[in-house]
DNA sequence: TGCTCCATACTATTAAGTCA
DNA sequence: TGACTTAATAGTATGGAGCA
């Protein structure tokens, strides 16, 4: 079981998003709550978590406070709530490299979602019996715009993202930032997102009932499709396919 | 090394259609 | 009605060349 530590000012909304999530089912348990940064700061010296879930709904000032100081000696997984889709806001979360940044309203499946993708991160940083890992095989800690650039990608996945969007929000040059990326990622940009977005896509067909047309919806996809075309030709298989395959697997 | 400009290749979008 | 395909077009990303 991984502790969370969940900060909310807001006693009903905790309590609502503490409903939203089956946490027990994906191995969380909320072990503390707080209700302002410098009571999370004071939990935070005493006990160690896995998780910190911060709700900045009511104060966007308090939660990237708060992000800052567990950051001064933590990197422990942040996840940010209620957040407005400010592209300052989200930029100076992504600053404190905070895990996912999920913008009002929030909804159960972005939340369980980008829980399991911390849960993942959180297993993979276990040790391991016996690390295999080969040194030529280590890959080196993307720059800080790209590791901006992915965690937006992540956090923003439901939206229409494009390389464009981004460069121009970060003062960079759109042709530059793309080659930079593809030169650390060893992928080009679209090709991370599409790998994102079909992963999600694959996630949400496999432990949703959810329509077809309301998972492209939900991997930033404003034409179903397009939708079709793009998971046929990274599956193999039409999305229908996919959901019949998997209810036999089970 | 970090960045911009520009031509072109590629991707996303849209519309129109078929099939079950 | 939902799932899926195809083709045309507009917009975007990429890569070569070059500048400071």
């Amino acid at each position: 079981m991984y502790k969370v530590l969940h900060v909310d000012s807001d006693a009903s909304s905790r309590e609502a998003t503490e409903r939203m999530i089956d946490w027990a089912r994906l191995g969380l348990d909320i072990q503390a709550h707080a209700s302002h940064s410098a009571e999370a700061c004071a939990l935070f010296d005493k006990q160690r978590f896995s998780l910190v879930l911060i709700n900045m709904k009511h104060s966007h000032a308090e939660g990237l406070k708060l992000c800052g100081q567990i950051r001064q000696n933590s990197q422990v997984p942040i996840i940010l709530l209620g957040g407005s889709p400010d592209y300052a806001l989200v930029k100076q979360a992504l600053l404190y490299q905070v895990n996912d940044y999920l913008a009002e309203p929030v909804k159960s499946s972005h939340l369980s979602d980008s829980l399991r993708n911390v849960i993942e991160l959180l297993n993979r940083s276990e040790p391991v019996a016996s690390p295999q890992t080969a040194p030529s095989q280590e890959r080196s800690k993307p720059s800080p715009v790209v590791e901006i650039v992915m965690r937006y990608v992540q956090a923003e996945l439901h939206q229409n993202i494009t390389l464009k969007k981004i460069s121009d929000a970060l003062h960079f040059n759109c042709a530059y930032l793309g080659r930079k990326f593809k030169n650390e990622e060893n992928m080009s940009f679209n090709e991370y997102l599409l790998q994102q977005r079909m992963e999600k896509a694959k996630r949400l067909l496999e432990q949703t009932d959810m329509r077809i047309y309301e998972i492209a919806n939900e991997v930033g996809y404003t034409e179903i499709d397009w939708f079709y075309k793009k998971f046929k030709e990274y599956t193999g298989i039409s999305a229908n396919e996919y959901r019949k395959k998997q209810v036999v697997a089970r």
